[in-house]
DNA sequence: ATTAGGTTCTGACATTTGTCAAAACGGTGG
DNA sequence: CCACCGTTTTGACAAATGTCAGAACCTAAT
């Protein structure tokens, strides 16, 4: 009676066979690691080997229902209040900034799929925020998607420029990514002007236009924030603008306390998405958190820019607690 | 300094808020029970509980990647042999029949949210495997998805009859549903023409030939088979058609061993698709398992119905160990 | 044959998770 | 104020899961 092998290499099944078959049993038929193993012939030991390469190589999947987060009491007096469709916020879990801004990044890359459908044009800015959460997020393919970058490109090699995150968003996606061929800010609004009606560009800008749903973060006015780190905008300009009211940044654009527009030298040398253009989106996604961000997420808020809102309880409740 | 209570009923948080914190903790950011006991300042023993809480109310999603399946050798062999666009092949897992009947119907349900996309019109016919499937979708939601009866309903009250089979799917899936609100067989053809010029019932055979996906089991041509105990046909009919080379049912109508239609005076008194509206299904999506199926999945096969299979090992291991 | 080098599997132990009866709690109505 | 009742929490124990060093096994080269 020639019993047949169970190894891997012999026997008839193929090598991963056996793998996909302990995780159905586990995770489908509920058995524990004992009855697997009984029933494949194997120790226990190699049934949890079998389901750590199921789980290292992807064959299961665990996700949250976003429901409980947006369901979320604060989730509900931030729509009334700032007028949203829906916000997600993510519990504090008593971590540090750094690990709430984390949790963030990763709770906007788990709802985001759900608020995108077939045949969406989605923009996406660029940060530090956008590009963590593209990182976080489980491929997936949704039909004839678009990804636009709304922001030109950094003029510092930058770990999260534009040009990246809209990249890596469609790549999770799997969408086609339309990139803006530009820098985001160009040494004279001329030579911007030029670039604007160059067809190449022309078109770029005129899928932005198009695009229907954006992704994006907010920046605060301070001298180290990205703004100016990357090269967006100079001291000086960071100066100007906040002398003018300047509250927050929106795609590279500045915003006063009400979300309303700061406009100045540097708008004419920028090549990318505009405020009036955002704020006409069907869909506009913030994903922000931090008390160093809370004043410009007011401002973004306050201006309409956003109607999906991602961020943390304390975030939220700091927003809740500023007088309107 | 007064601390402030966790207790669910207490504090600003609200209740079902803690048990979301538990899930995500343990879920996204991986800590262990302990840790997150530490960090919620409740005892391990509630965390469990919170935890069983959120899987409960399905907070918590756990589902299988589909290639595995759809990579398996048997699956590429079954697509090569019968010209199928994708197969999904089960594991056996040494079960009894029944099990492998229930992983293949958990299977379907698995796989069939993949195979669909916004706007599509989904036929479904009925049956014991198309309804344990049903039961098993885990509740998603398709834009504009519409399910459509494919067969009349049964004369006999029947736990898995069309109507319930295509309502059940479609509740599943926050689809539309077109029933067909008609017996699936007359007692003569004239009721059933006359039947089927009514302006309802037109409408409704008009959604079946409209719709560009279909998903179908088959029966087997046995007294004791579904289509007999059904009350779709007598024991003669089946005698009738078995002399006429019937080997399978789709849809409650029969086929030969090659697929082909074998028509006869049922046919006339039947509303519902026919052999030749489901094969031009731009998706036909097949889920069959067992040994007393094999001829009648074989035909099937044959007959070009599906695009789309799901089955066990070892069931798709006799098809294609059959002579082609 | 035998040996070397890699991979897969296993047994013994460590850690994590689940269970359950009893205790603590919060509201309610005497 | 207290006794009651249903719910939530907990501690102690039981079960399940994870870890890791070494055994078993395969392949290919000597």
């Amino acid at each position: 009676m020639p019993s047949t092998s169970v190894r891997r290499s012999a026997g008839q099944i193929s090598g991963e066979d056996i793998v996909v078959e302990a995780a159905w049993l586990y995770y489908h038929d509920g058995l524990n690691q004992n009855e697997i193993a009984n029933r494949l012939d194997v120790s226990r030991a190699t049934v949890v080997n079998y389901l750590q390469e199921a789980r290292e190589r992807g064959f299961i999947n665990i996700t949250l229902a976003s429901e409980p987060f947006t369901n979320h009491r604060l989730a509900g007096e931030l729509c009334a209040r700032f007028d949203l469709r829906a916000a997600y916020v993510l519990p504090d879990g008593g971590g540090s900034e750094r690990e709430q801004f984390e949790r963030v990044a990763r709770g906007a890359a788990n709802w985001l799929p759900s608020l995108l459908e077939a045949q969406d044009r989605l923009g996406v800015a660029w940060g530090k925020t956008i590009h963590d959460m593209a990182e976080h997020i489980e491929p997936v393919s949704i039909a004839d998607l678009e990804v636009i970058q709304l922001v030109g490109s950094m003029a510092t090699p930058y770990g999260f420029s534009a040009e990246i995150c809209s990249a890596n968003v469609a790549r999770k996606l799997g969408a086609n990514c339309v990139n803006l061929h530009a820098p985001a800010v160009l040494s004279t609004s001329e030579i911007a002007a030029t670039l604007r009606k160059e067809a190449i560009i022309a078109a770029q800008l005129e899928a932005i236009e198009h695009c229907n749903k954006a992704l994006f973060a907010v920046g605060s006015c301070n001298h180290d924030s990205h703004i100016v780190t990357s090269g967006l905008a100079s001291h000086d300009d960071l100066d100007w603008y906040v002398a003018q009211g300047a509250a927050g940044v929106v795609c590279g654009r500045f915003i006063d306390t009400h979300g309303d527009p700061v406009r100045g030298p540097l708008d004419e040398r920028m090549i990318g998405i505009d405020q009036t253009a955002l704020r006409g989106k069907t869909m506009g996604v913030l994903v922000s958190v931090g008390r160093d961000k809370a004043n410009a997420m007011l401002a973004a808020l306050r201006g309409g820019y956003a109607t999906h809102l991602v961020t943390s309880q304390s975030s939220a409740r700091r927003l809740l607690d500023t007088r309107p």
